[in-house]
Order: C-alpha cells, then sequence, then structure tokens
DNA sequence: ATAGTTGCAAACAATTTGCTATAAG
DNA sequence: CTTATAGCAAATTGTTTGCAACTAT
C-alpha cells in the first residue's frame, strides 16, 4: 500500500503525517487519469470539499516526488505534472495528441537494457528516463482530414504546440 | 542554408523576413549549446547589442517551431527551449545531469523504427518523439560521492528537479 | 512542549496579449 | 500604400517563499 510507504518514509525523515498529504495521495490514487498537474490536484481535493492550499499542494507533489511515490513528467506545454511511480514497475512511457491533448500510456521495457549500455559508454549515472511520442490520436485525425495553412496553436491547452 | 528555407517558408505564408527574425534564427546557428531558452536567445541578441524585445523572441521561437527550423525541447524545469532541427537528420536525444543541469546529446537511430510500429499499432499519426534520460553527470559524481539526506533542490536553475 | 506543516498573500518566473508605431513587400 | 511585425507594458499562468498560526508526535 502506497499510504504504508509514505507514512514510512515520513517518520524516516522525521516528517509528519497529515490531513493534507493524505488528500494529495490519495487525488492520484483515485484518479481516472494520471499526469495532474499541481493545479489538477489542488481543484480535485477543493471538489471533494477538502480544505487546501495550493501551496501545499506543491510542496507535496514535491515531496511525494522526492520520495519516489510520484514521478515527475512534463509535456512541451512546460507544465509541471506527476503520475504513481508504481514501484519498479516497467516504465511506461507517453503519446501525446497535439489537437486534444489526449495522453496515451504505452509500456515498453526496451529501454531499461539502454540504461545500462549509456551509462557504460558515458559515465553518467543514469536515475530516470522518459520517452515521449507527439503526434495526432486517431480520433483527431477524423475530425481534421485536412491541415489548415495558417498557423494556429493547440487549443487543447495554454501554451504548448 | 536554413536561412532561404526561412525565406521561402514566408513568402508561402505571406509573413516577412525582418531583422529580428535573422537575429533569433543567427542565434541558434551561433550558439556554441544547443537548446535556447527564449530567455536565451534574448540575453544572446542582446549581448551582441541588437535591438530586439522579448515578446518578439518568443513570437520568434515559435514561428521557427512551426515552419520546422527549430525543434522544441522541455526538461523537467519547465522552461520551453529549442534546438535546431537540422532536417530530417537522425534524432539525437538528451541526457541531463541532475546536480550541474548539463545536456549532453547522443543520437540514437533506434527509435525510427519504433514510430512506424507504435503508428501501426495505435492508429496515432507520429510527428515527433523525445527520449530524455535524467542522471549524474561523471564530474559530478566525483564532487559529490555522498549524498546529503536533506531534500535539496538541484541549484544548476529555478525550478526542476 | 516542540518542531514540522499549513495557509495566505506577496514575490517570482515564464509566457502571452493588446495596442500603436514602424517597416517590409 | 497596405498589412504584417516590433516593441512596450500590462496581464496571465505556473510556481515559490516568508511568516504567523496551527497540529502531529
Amino acid at each position: 500500500m502506497t499510504h504504508d510507504l509514505l507514512r514510512t518514509e515520513l517518520r524516516r525523515r522525521k516528517q509528519r503525517m497529515t490531513a493534507q498529504r493524505e488528500l494529495v495521495l490519495r487525488s492520484f490514487l483515485e484518479a481516472d487519469s494520471d499526469h495532474l498537474s499541481a493545479e489538477e490536484v489542488y481543484r480535485k481535493v477543493v471538489e471533494k470539499r477538502q480544505r487546501i492550499s495550493k501551496a501545499t499542494v506543491y510542496r507535496t507533489v514535491d515531496l511525494l516526488a522526492e520520495v519516489g511515490i510520484l514521478r515527475k513528467i512534463v509535456f512541451k506545454d512546460g507544465v509541471i505534472r506527476y503520475e504513481i511511480a508504481e514501484g519498479g514497475k516497467h516504465h511506461h512511457h507517453h503519446m501525446i495528441c497535439s489537437e486534444c491533448g489526449k495522453v496515451t500510456e504505452f509500456s515498453m521495457d526496451l529501454l531499461e537494457n539502454l540504461e545500462d549500455l549509456i551509462e557504460k559508454n558515458t559515465g553518467f549515472k543514469i536515475n530516470d528516463h522518459q520517452l515521449k511520442f507527439y503526434g495526432v490520436c486517431p480520433l483527431c485525425q477524423k475530425r481534421k482530414p485536412a491541415r489548415s495553412r495558417q498557423g494556429r496553436k493547440s487549443t487543447a491547452r495554454p501554451k504548448s504546440g
């Protein structure tokens, strides 16, 4: 259970388990979508009529990432998101649709071996890797058979491309 | 020549070649380091005692990316950077040191085939992919043989981890 | 009791936007 | 001349920080 992992880690660090930390963790466990930004976590907690501040959310996701419960991921929009790390489970990767912003996951072991190879060749000590594919999902391909010529920004989110 | 490519594309779009666009493009061509943020481009231009505004830099890198001359990349700090796309040249990838922030490139064809495979399996139309390794470079490994237990943030840049 | 934690508001950083003056074609 | 573009400052967004009031342990 991720909860216990957190409690244990907090004890080791002489830090405390609080209602807010529980709420943030729970947001990820219950989330239909992975990849939550601090803002999204905040909204989820508030929607449940629980009390929390944004600053606490930022501090908590950061803490959970340090402890290894969450993993930080950033897509091209520059917004920092987090996802559950799920133990040392095989890495999954992300496919991001540049039209609708939908993120699809897929797993691939492949890169694990690569880490070792690269460590040997470069002397880099590798802790993490992230592979992302950017493209257009099947649905959006149907929606937009022809591409307009004017440079329009993605309507999926602020910024990005 | 990248310049001509830009001129041609601009003509097609009924847009104009300006001194500022030239300056931004030149910043990338002359840069010792790849991976420039808008802020960095701005500083480079100003250092050369040329006139430009930040807004123009932001608009221009965006334009250059749309045209395909630059490619957008974002590391875990959430800052949007750009690098020259260099024609359809084989992708290179990035290894980011979490201690000093240094970025090392390496190339790997491997993923090109993968794109096709994934397109077939998922129906996604893939335009781009990015692979990043996060770790500690050889130099920093020597500097910091033991890791401190207190959660300290990277000193390399604002934000990040 | 004693630190660690919260919330708030203010600070900061990165990026975008509205508008007028300017300059490219 | 006409319309795209630059510059500037103000607005937005995402994130961090200082500090007094709280609350786990």
